[in-house]
RNA sequence: GGCUCGGUAGCUCAGCUGGUUAGAGCGUGGGAUUCAUAACCCCAAGGUCGGGAGUUCAAGUCUCCCCCGAGCCA
């Protein structure tokens, strides 16, 4: 059974911004740490791609809806591409093919009693795409996220009938682990225990969406058609579009990865809609916070916003991705401070990690005609050295599967910072001026050398380029965590379990001339 | 206005069911060292734990009130 995975899929208003990124590198990561296990993995992102915000934003440019979808869609397409984002699936909500699964999806929910005609009447909010309950009393009221006016409607959609799943949205809600992290499920709760209304699944007189079969002059809400498409991206090329088929192809999903903003449709909405159509309830939903900058929140009215095209060229993949899994809580909000950000690349990854390879490898060659040094007694698993790798690994591990990326950062750090505290007891450069002890020497550097393999095959889920960097400098195959063409067999036995245990350096193994895996970061101005 | 989270060293935060001298990382100051990316290692300074009252043999940790910040709802 897959490992299906999503972010949300990106609305294509406007180009890619920080937080998408971080949603996406954060699931990038999670879905590397699966395969890593040796999971099949479902790795879906994608764009949403519907909806009179677009309309009117093409209107705008001049351009038809297409044109603008197809753009800024193959803009996101291409900058998850430079992030070296591993997904499996990349959906677009235009897809002819999502078109059918929607209408399949539908025709389920409709059948089974769940759609019913209503009059929908109120202030509406195209920014958000969203009716607002509104107390009466205001003339021309503006939306309170976007402080733009609000539209009124008056209009007959057809409504899904999300108040007969009551009972089964409370149950779900209540279930631990099913709305991550806990710490938000409270939120979710109080607006479940207020009673869940029907919402409306269609809009009239809106061209730029899919049409609601049997309902002439209607199409279909943004949310009801984006939301489908985890499920569209599910089926493969040559698949019927046959929902019983999903079974076989991942669904349900283990984990929805979303901003907190968009819980609600994730977990309260969207699991009566796959109620509603017979089909099993994701395992998951993770909420993770926003990201502000300098303690800021970041806008275009700020003028503070920070570009991931900006970033990426200026800093590169692993130091952004360092930054952002290692120290912010998954979960909590977190603030993008520039110095900090380079004090931790420049002193976990350049200075700690880096130069703790670049020290031992260049004393291995040195003395060591330029290969692994004989293991002697670093060969036993009771080295201290060992010890210590041991429970990184533990810990590591735990922490990736509890997608706790800061735990799993600190507990590789913390094996590093042992190392080269090791080394400075030992110093070895002092004891090699001693010819009988050169076979202990060699002992210490093996041991920290395979210490310094086993943070570069720890850090692969989270900094696969810089992991790879460093096990080519040890004379190791990078281990690979990128997606897995369609029709390859999934991994069984995988090279990173392997990889993960001590000893995994021979002795004589040449090692290559070093030169620095992670460059320190000199932010001269502002990003 | 209701509800929910936060307010702990210069900065970002840990501190579970209350129990000896309140911790970490970064930053700062000092020391040691030379294998290394002026890197590494060690040590130190610094906090009346937002304010006040209370419960208790004992409170950052529980109760109440107040102040400040964030969010959800109205």
């Amino acid at each position: 059974m897959p490992f299906t995975l999503t972010t949300p899929l990106y609305y294509v208003n406007d180009r890619a911004h920080l937080g998408s990124t971080y949603t996406t590198l954060a699931c990038d990561a999670i879905a590397r740490f699966q395969r890593l296990q040796g999971q099949e993995v479902r790795f879906i992102t994608g764009c949403d791609e519907h909806g009179l915000k677009i309309q009117r934003t093409a209107e705008a440019a001049g351009i038809t809806p297409q044109a603008h979808c197809d753009a800024v869609s193959a803009g996101f397409r291409e900058l998850w591409q430079r992030w070296q984002i591993s997904h499996d699936r990349f959906i677009r909500t235009t897809d002819p093919r999502h078109r059918a699964v929607v209408e399949a999806f539908f025709a389920r929910v409709e059948a089974n009693g769940d759609v019913v005609e209503g009059r929908q009447q109120g202030w509406y909010c195209v920014a958000c795409e969203e009716f607002k309950d509104h107390p009466a009393g205001s003339e021309a009221p503006d939306c309170p996220i976007h402080l733009r006016p609000l539209e009124w409607r008056d209009e007959v959609n057809l409504f899904f009938r999300l108040s007969r799943y009551q009972e089964a949205i409370t149950a779900l809600v209540a279930r631990p682990g099913f709305i991550a992290p806990a710490s938000r499920r409270r939120e979710v709760e109080n607006f479940v225990a207020g009673g869940l209304k029907d919402f409306s699944i269609s809009r009239r007189d809106l061209p730029w969406g899919i049409p609601v079969p049997g309902h002439p002059g209607h199409t279909f809400y943004v949310w009801f058609d984006a939301l489908v498409g985890y499920l569209s991206a599910l089926f493969d090329a040559d698949d019927p579009i046959d929902l019983e088929v999903l079974a076989q192809r991942g669904w349900p999903a283990r984990l929805h990865v979303i901003g907190k903003d968009i819980l609600r449709f994730h977990a309260v909405f969207w699991p009566a809609m796959l109620l509603s159509a017979g089909l099993p309830l994701p395992e998951a939903v993770f909420g993770h916070g926003f990201l502000t900058r300098e303690g800021q929140k970041m806008g275009k009215s700020l003028g503070n916003v920070l570009d991931p095209e900006l970033l990426l060229a200026r800093c590169g993949r692993d130091a952004v991705r360092w930054y952002l899994l290692r120290d912010i809580p998954f979960g909590d909000d977190g603030d993008f401070q520039q110095q900090r950000f380079s004090d931790l690349v420049n002193n976990d990854l350049a200075n700690t990690i880096g130069n703790l390879l670049n020290r031992t490898s260049s004393m291995a060659r040195k003395w060591f005609e330029a290969a692994v040094p004989p293991a002697g007694a670093a060969a036993a698993t009771s080295h201290p050295q060992a010890v210590a790798a041991a429970r990184t690994d533990q810990a590591t591990v735990e922490a990736l599967t509890a997608l706790d990326f800061r735990g799993a950062s600190e507990a590789i750090l913390a094996l590093a910072q042992e190392a080269n505290g090791y080394l400075n007891d030992r110093a070895p450069w002092k004891r090699i001026k001693q010819p009988d002890q050169a076979l202990e020497v060699a002992a210490d550097l093996y041991a920290v050398l395979e210490a310094a393999r086993l943070v570069a095959v720890l850090l692969t889920p989270l900094l696969p380029e810089m992991a790879a960097r460093m096990l080519r400098q040890l004379g190791q195959a990078p281990l690979p965590s990128d997606a897995t063409a369609p029709g390859q067999a999934a991994p069984t036995a995988t090279a990173w379990m392997q990889a993960r245990r001590w000893g995994g350096l021979r002795s004589g193994d040449p090692l290559p001339e070093p030169e620095p895996v992670m460059q320190r970061l000199e932010l001269d101005s502002p990003l």
